[in-house]
DNA sequence: AAAAAAT
């Protein structure tokens, strides 16, 4: 049945969900939980802040790029503080309790938007507005329809995650909350509840189901749930409704008494309440956007930092406060160096696609950001962390930072949604742009075009987005060229392109407007497109992780979507590892598959083990052993005709099926054959 | 060997 909560129980296949990781093995004797709350609640001096115009935090001037949605210039002034109007909070404690002592002007009233325009960034102003962190923060500020609209139009209609109700939950650890099934039956709050409604959620996915109450009761949450159901929220809404509760501490006050804005980015520093860290700056920038719809008729500002945008913008960005952080790791180190950030109030920290984040590229930096410098301990503070994919592995370097966790796990660990449809069809390097052109013409749901000539032709339509993957940062140039010159409106994103030309292309690809998208693993994490109908991996990635997180980008919210890989000799790495993932999405496997698998199997070693943790296998050793090798089982030459139809490779006894003989796939496949897959 | 992430 659904949503079985265990407690203490050592599942048997959840993979690794528990063996020795469960937060249930006695890490006990840490710090009272609820230190932060009880602790942390100082003198809290009430200074008015900037004049801020009533938006959420975007000004229309983020990260230097000229934001389009909201034209015509950044209306509101940046001000200089405005006088201590001192209501005297020295002393005066702790703003969480609601209706609380202070709150003279209620409700605040926004500035006028639109009319004015903030008298030009003066610093005379004279706006007598109540700045918007002062007052009860678990009380929603005014309305803002041109805001309201800007935020919630483009929000899909509602989840239909009926479906999912008989998924398998473990969660593990000692005093597990229980999970809730509406979200009416956790008190988040007015504000919560009004931007849930305006979001158009009606009922909780699983993960948030049982995530929202783990979080509010302020336990630590190593979370595993597949692809496209509903991480971001499942984070954000508890922990905003949390912040609205307690509201900030000491925060805000110690931003204020960091100094004053000198008019250029502000001397002040900035403690923001909660941090959110992501593996891409394509990433963190969506976060930012959630936490803007689920911050909107709040206090609590949110912000975004990352690299390849101009930093100045940034620190000005932050200058207009900043309680809920997303960031990249290099930049937010780089602004914690330059004093603009401190973490030293930071309560809440989540570490989204955790596994990524604890990797070997990024674990320096998240130490140096967690542990060596002045965010609250664990313990003290509350950390989260979230992905699809946990190796065990990472579960265990995950454990540092975390205490007595709950370990949430939504279907198996490092499971795909049964909502995508998975193929694997065997061909060779100099066969792949051919192949994939005949798999474009195929399966794009067309518009009618006209060519140059004047002839009618097909192309893909913009609500069939679909998403190459590719190795390298040339292929993807290189694919990307290709495809334009066969006329395909197509870009690519990756990591030697300009920040400003990803954030191009993205929005591009969004749209429709460019419906094809190239992309390096830079795409594969978190992205969340609506109407990409086909993700096809050009070339494979060397990790089962990677693949998941790829194939993820389509079939999520409920919705179907196909995934397509194409398969070769220089993929024996990840054979076993992508059999056991077809096998338990229930897709069809090719017998070709099933035999290389079985080889493999027997004739290398250290398989199954994901190449970062191969020990004293360096990764090129393990190439070696696994693919190319005199061990190897890949160094036979065949064709992918060959393969299609069954002939003889390489491999010895290599038993080869009829799956894509069968069906007129191999060697004939032409455009005419939309079908193979079985539609 | 590659990608990502600060300049």
């Amino acid at each position: 049945m659904s949503h079985v909560a265990v407690e203490n129980v050592h599942g048997l296949e959840q993979q690794l969900a528990v063996l020795d990781l469960s937060a249930a093995d006695g890490q006990g004797g840490g710090p009272n939980r609820n230190a932060f709350a009880a602790g942390r609640q100082g003198g809290y001096t009430i200074a008015p802040p900037a004049n801020y115009g009533w938006d959420g935090g975007r000004n229309n001037f983020v990260n230097g790029y000229h934001d389009n949605r909201m034209a015509g210039g950044n209306v509101f002034n940046r001000g200089p503080p405005r006088m201590e109007r001192g209501r005297g909070g020295v002393g005066g404690g702790y703003r969480g309790n609601r209706g609380g002592a202070f709150n003279p002007i209620n409700p605040p009233q926004p500035m006028a938007f639109g009319g004015g325009g903030g008298g030009g960034g003066g610093n005379n102003s004279r706006w007598v507005e109540e700045p918007r962190e002062e007052g009860d923060w678990s009380k929603p500020t005014p309305r803002n329809e041109r805001l309201e609209n800007e935020l919630f139009s483009a929000s899909n209609t509602g989840i239909n995650f009926e479906k999912y109700d008989d998924i398998p939950v473990e969660a593990t650890g000692q005093n597990c909350p229980h999970h809730i099934e509406s979200f009416q039956d956790v008190d988040m709050g007015e504000i919560v509840m009004s931007n849930i409604a305006l979001s158009r959620y009606t009922r909780p996915t699983p993960v948030q189901k049982y995530a929202i109450p783990i979080v509010k009761s302020k336990r630590d949450l190593m979370a595993c749930a597949q692809t496209g159901s509903g991480k971001t929220a499942a984070f954000l809404l508890p922990i905003l409704s949390q912040i609205y509760c307690e509201g900030p501490g000491e925060a805000v006050s110690a931003a204020k008494a960091s100094g004053q804005d000198n008019g250029k980015y502000g001397r002040r520093k900035h403690y923001p309440i909660s941090l959110i860290l992501a593996p891409t700056r394509e990433l963190a920038l969506q976060i930012y956007d959630e936490s803007r719809k689920f911050s909107y008729r709040s206090r609590v500002r949110p912000c975004v930092v990352y690299g390849g945008a101009d930093i100045g913008q940034q620190m000005r960005d932050l200058e207009r406060g900043c309680h809920l952080l997303v960031a990249t790791p290099g930049r937010l180190v780089d602004m914690m160096e330059r004093g603009k950030i401190g973490l030293d109030y930071c309560n809440y920290l989540v570490l989204d696609e955790a596994d990524r984040m604890l990797d070997m590229g990024f674990e320096p930096q998240i130490r140096r950001i967690v542990e060596q410098d002045t965010m609250p301990h664990k313990g003290i503070r509350q950390t989260m962390m979230f992905s699809a994919t946990f190796p065990k592995e990472i579960q265990i370097l995950a454990r540092d930072f975390l205490e007595e966790y709950i370990f949430l796990a939504v279907g198996r660990v490092g499971s795909t949604s049964e909502n995508i449809t998975q193929k694997v069809v065997w061909v060779e390097e100099s066969d792949k742009r051919s192949f994939l052109l005949d798999l474009l013409s195929a399966t794009v749901i067309p518009s009618e075009v006209q060519d140059g000539t004047g002839d009618t032709i097909e192309k893909p339509g913009k609500d069939s987005l679909t998403l190459v993957f590719v190795e390298t940062k040339k292929g993807a140039d290189a694919l990307e060229d290709f495809l334009y010159r066969e006329g395909y409106a197509c870009t690519s994103i990756h990591g030697d392109r300009s920040q400003r030309d990803r954030e191009e292309a993205l929005s591009q690809f969004r749209s429709g407007k460019c419906p094809i998208l190239v992309a390096t693993a830079v795409a594969a994490r978190g992205l969340d497109i609506s109407n990409v109908k086909h993700v096809i991996n050009f070339d494979l990635p060397s990790d089962i992780e990677e693949y998941v997180h790829r194939i993820g980008r389509t079939g999520r919210v409920g919705n179907l979507g196909l995934a397509t890989s194409f398969f070769n000799d220089k993929n024996g790495n990840i054979t076993k590892d992508l059999l056991d993932i077809l096998v338990e999405a229930k897709q069809e496997v090719p017998s070709w598959l099933e035999s290389l698998a079985y080889e493999h199997q027997h004739k290398s070693s250290n398989r199954g083990r994901s190449k970062r943790f191969s020990g004293g296998f360096g990764a090129r050793d393990y190439r070696q052993t696994a693919a190319g090798g005199p061990a190897g089982g890949f160094g036979g030459r065949g064709g992918r005709n060959q393969a299609a139809h069954g002939g003889t490779r390489g491999f010895g006894g290599g038993g080869f099926g009829n799956f894509y003989t069968s069906d007129g796939y191999g060697g004939n496949y032409s455009h005419s054959q939309v079908d193979w897959w079985g539609n």
